[in-house]
DNA sequence: AACAACCTCAACCGCATCAGA
DNA sequence: GTCTGATGCGGTTGAGGTTGT
């Protein structure tokens, strides 16, 4: 283990594409010790990758359920207005849209969506109501926890649903486990 | 056909946090 | 309380594909 890196002496591991061989192998160790220890599930697949590699490529690739590309209006909606009041915390975004990966919404973002909000922001650089009242008046760039808070508050309180939370948990209210993937509490 | 420029996305990197010893 | 290893996350990179000239 390199502790600069927190990762294995790369001479020891496969780096780059992953095999269908190795696909497999991950699998089958997966099936076998659950997709959670991971160094253990890299050693007992006999593969010469991390575990840290190994969960991205189950998360990312493997995992039952995944949807691959094509992401839809709606799913694409979601994303920028997730996005508007999350900002980057791609995992909690990548929650709200099942099968979909924290990676594959971070790439679509940087590949398609900034360049959208972008070309929105300058031709609405002027900003209509209709628009502050959709979005909560502003667009956050940097969110901390108490400006995300706020955001989120906002959005809320614009929409009329909900007016009287002062100590707001976003991590609580984003707790999608139970939830209907498309409605996230905005109405 | 050949090359350059651009785009996409899988994978890696670095850091923060957590859990157990 | 401290140390160490594991896990999870967001940012970044680079190979391969696509499009334009």
């Amino acid at each position: 283990m390199d502790p600069k890196t927190n990762q294995p002496k790369s001479k020891e591991n496969n780096r780059g594409a992953w095999t269908a061989e190795e696909d497999e192998k991950l699998a089958e160790a997966i099936e076998i010790h659950g997709p959670k220890k991971w160094t253990v599930v890299a050693a007992k697949a006999g593969l010469q990758r991390c575990g840290k590699s190994c969960r991205l490529r189950w998360l990312n690739y493997l995992r039952p359920n995944i949807k691959r590309g094509n992401i839809s209006d709606q799913e694409e909606d979601l994303i920028i207005r997730l996005h508007k009041l999350l900002g980057n915390r791609w995992s909690l975004i990548a929650g709200r849209l099942p099968g979909r990966t924290d990676n594959e919404i971070k790439n679509y973002w940087n590949s398609h969506l900034s360049k959208k909000k972008e070309m929105m922001d300058k031709q609405t650089s002027s900003y209509s109501t209709r628009d502050c009242a959709k979005s909560g008046g502003r667009s956050v760039v940097e969110i901390g926890g108490a400006e995300m808070k706020k955001e989120v508050v906002t959005a809320i309180n614009e929409r009329g649903v909900e007016c009287s939370k002062v100590n707001f948990n976003v991590d609580e209210f984003f707790d999608f486990s139970n939830e209907d993937p498309f409605n996230f509490g905005l109405g």
